[in-house]
DNA sequence: CCCTGATTCGC
DNA sequence: GCGAATCAGG
């Protein structure tokens, strides 16, 4: 497998959005957890939090490997090592989950005498425990629609004040849809009973998709997934007839 | 042992 | 540029 422009996309996301080398391997496919790591590394991606270095107290991770073991390879001219090329962040604090902001303890803004006003402010989610406030003369016992982010939100009770996680991530966003390319095709959401859900590529690349036809009643497939995904039972010895398999039930019997 | 990411270095 | 081998560590 090469790295395509596309993998290489699918390797940036997956690697910010903090899924371990490992299922994203898996989910590329043809690629080892190395494989990821080091092209990872090679893009500038590096450095997140590893669940392995918890507070982080050496800064050295693989200091140099020079031992017996080592068979007869290695010429090893040792380079110079002029310095750390990179020390850019120093707080870590990327903890996916956890971590209450603790946002300033927002005073119950003033109730607007006439209509609601618009909460128009992006980059600041305040919710106020509807606790105090009196004399607010107007309760909220509604659950509050908490924007997340373009097209996410979370339904908040009155009572809990459990800030979102993400707090509007501010970096460029891709389409719900994977690619455009899939954007009129069968996803795993569109499937029915009565739709073929045979997969077409491979889960995990932007176009995987499931067939979509009218299924061969009976069967979860259309009849051409039929014929590839039911093999006749033939009588001992008989040849197979090679590809014709016009639809699904083996009524070998 | 399992797992994680980081690094090295032959290709 | 790629990734197996290896390392360090939870």
């Amino acid at each position: 497998m090469s790295w395509t422009d596309e993998r290489i996309d699918q390797l940036k996301t997956m690697w910010e959005k903090g899924l371990t080398a490992s299922q994203i391997a898996e989910e590329l496919g043809g690629v080892s957890r190395n494989a990821v790591i080091g092209k990872a590394h090679r893009l500038g991606l590096k450095s997140r939090p590893s669940p392995v270095k918890a507070g982080e107290a050496k800064p050295k991770a693989a200091p140099k490997k020079e031992a017996a073991p080592k068979p007869a390879k290695k010429a090893a001219a040792e380079v110079a090592a002029d310095e750390p090329p990179f020390k850019v962040d120093a707080p870590v604090a990327a903890k996916p989950v956890r971590a209450a902001p603790a946002p300033a303890p927002t005073p119950a803004p003033e109730p607007r005498p006439v209509e609601a006003a618009p909460p128009a402010d992006e980059d600041e989610d305040d919710f106020d425990d509807g606790a105090e406030l009196a004399a607010a003369p107007e309760p909220k016992p509604q659950p509050r629609i908490v924007s997340v982010g373009p097209g996410g939100f979370l339904r908040q009770g009155p009572g809990d004040q459990q800030a979102p996680i993400p707090p509007a991530p501010p970096r460029r966003l891709v389409p719900a849809r994977p690619s455009p390319e899939i954007a009129d095709k069968t996803s795993l959401l569109d499937l029915t009973d009565r739709i073929c859900r045979w997969p077409m590529g491979h889960p995990g690349e932007p176009d995987f998709h499931f067939c979509g036809e009218a299924v061969n009643p009976g069967f979860p497939y259309c009849v051409e997934h039929c014929g590839r995904a039911y093999q006749a039972q033939l009588p001992r010895g008989t040849r197979r007839p090679p590809p014709p398999m016009p639809f699904g039930g083996p009524r070998v019997r």
